[in-house]
DNA sequence: TTCTCAGCCAATCACCGCGCTCCTT
DNA sequence: AAGGAGCGCGGTGATTGGCTGAGAA
């Protein structure tokens, strides 16, 4: 590594550093960027972020395929198989373009 | 159909214009960096700039480990194709701690 | 209602795979490419340490200036300092655009 | 071939953005 | 004066699991 570019070409104060400190620079951040890391390794992996969230989903309603439903087709006459002939509103997939 | 492909090509050209918005939340970035104690104050910009940089990371990142799993001919990106898009690359040395390889993995654990 | 300190400061995953899975869809054009688990993980954390790296180098840069609010300029030096070329182009017209807009906003208020 | 596992769906609610006040520079 | 921290409010999209075929092995 030959190349080294000025950390900062400011007048404001000649603070000069040398290829070692500005790697030792680096590195030094670059510690303190993985001191957040390490934080992280020590805790365990939580399988959901959130207890509600969480009941929430376990609430909803499932449709075929263990997907989540809508809310409004609820129980009445059919819960898994579907079903789109009488009441729901027909769903139009196309629409006007320019 | 044509029809299909046609609205796939617009759909395709949609996500180009619309993708380089701020998607990853203010609030957030601007909370991970005042986790730095040293941190003190931060402008309004900032955390503006630091999203719009790290939405271009993760994209960068994501094409480095793309080429990875292309070259082993899979169809799903896996851990091991960031770890090895970030070892081929000096650039992306800060990460080599956060993402190990499976045989560092094995080292580690080992002793 | 829950809190929790760590799982606050990790990026939202859902917004993170949006990101990726958009940029493979522009790599691949042929097809849809699934990402795994632990590498959706992989992506957050080194974003989350991308934006650690790079926060205290702008920090630093700061600090150097004697001032005690990072600003755009500080991460603009940051940038060039760590090295990521590509990021600088577009981060810059980014903040030209955001202050633009802001000297709008103002002007407007009065 | 075997068998793991990521994508799919949408309703709640934790969190994000925004406006506000107070404080430091 | 300028502008950022902190707080509360309202709106909203991230969070979330069971099943199954895509695809890793």
């Amino acid at each position: 590594q030959a190349r080294m570019p000025l950390p900062l070409e400011m007048t404001q104060e000649p603070v000069y550093v040398n290829a070692k400190q500005y790697q030792g620079i680096l590195r030094r951040r670059q510690a303190r960027a993985k001191a957040e890391l390490e934080r992280k390794l020590i805790k365990s992996r939580k399988p959901y972020l959130h207890e509600s969230r969480h009941q929430h989903a376990m609430r909803r309603a499932r449709g075929t395929g263990g997907r989540f439903a809508k809310k409004n087709d609820s129980d009445a006459s059919n819960c898994t198989s579907k079903e789109k002939g009488s009441s729901g509103p027909a769903h139009s997939s196309l629409s006007a373009s320019s | 159909h044509n029809l299909e492909l046609f609205w796939n090509q617009q759909n395709y050209e949609m996500r180009n214009v619309v993708k380089s918005q701020n998607q990853l939340p203010l609030a957030r970035i601007k909370r991970v960096m005042k986790s730095d104690g040293d941190v003190k104050m931060i402008s309004s910009e900032t955390p503006i700039l630091f999203s719009k940089a790290c939405e271009l990371f993760i994209m960068e990142l994501t094409l480095r480990a793309w080429m990875q799993t292309e070259g082993c001919k899979r169809r799903t990106l896996q851990r091991g194709d960031i770890a090895r898009a970030i070892r081929s690359d000096e650039l992306l040395d800060f990460l080599v701690d956060v993402v190990p390889l499976e045989e560092e993995e094995d080292q580690k654990l080992e002793e | 209602m829950e809190k929790v300190v760590s799982e606050a400061e990790e990026l939202p995953k859902a917004i993170v795979r949006r990101v990726v899975k958009d940029k493979l869809s522009q790599c691949s054009s042929d097809a849809d490419i699934n990402v795994h688990k632990d590498a959706l993980l992989a992506f957050s954390e080194s974003a989350r340490i991308f934006i650690h790296y790079l926060s205290a180098t702008a920090n630093d840069i700061c600090k150097e200036s004697k001032r005690q609010t990072i600003n755009g300029d500080d991460v603009l030096k940051a940038l060039e300092e760590i090295e990521f070329p590509e990021l600088l182009k577009p981060l810059k017209a980014s903040l030209a655009e955001f202050r633009k807009m802001n000297a709008g906003k103002k002007a407007a208020a009065s």
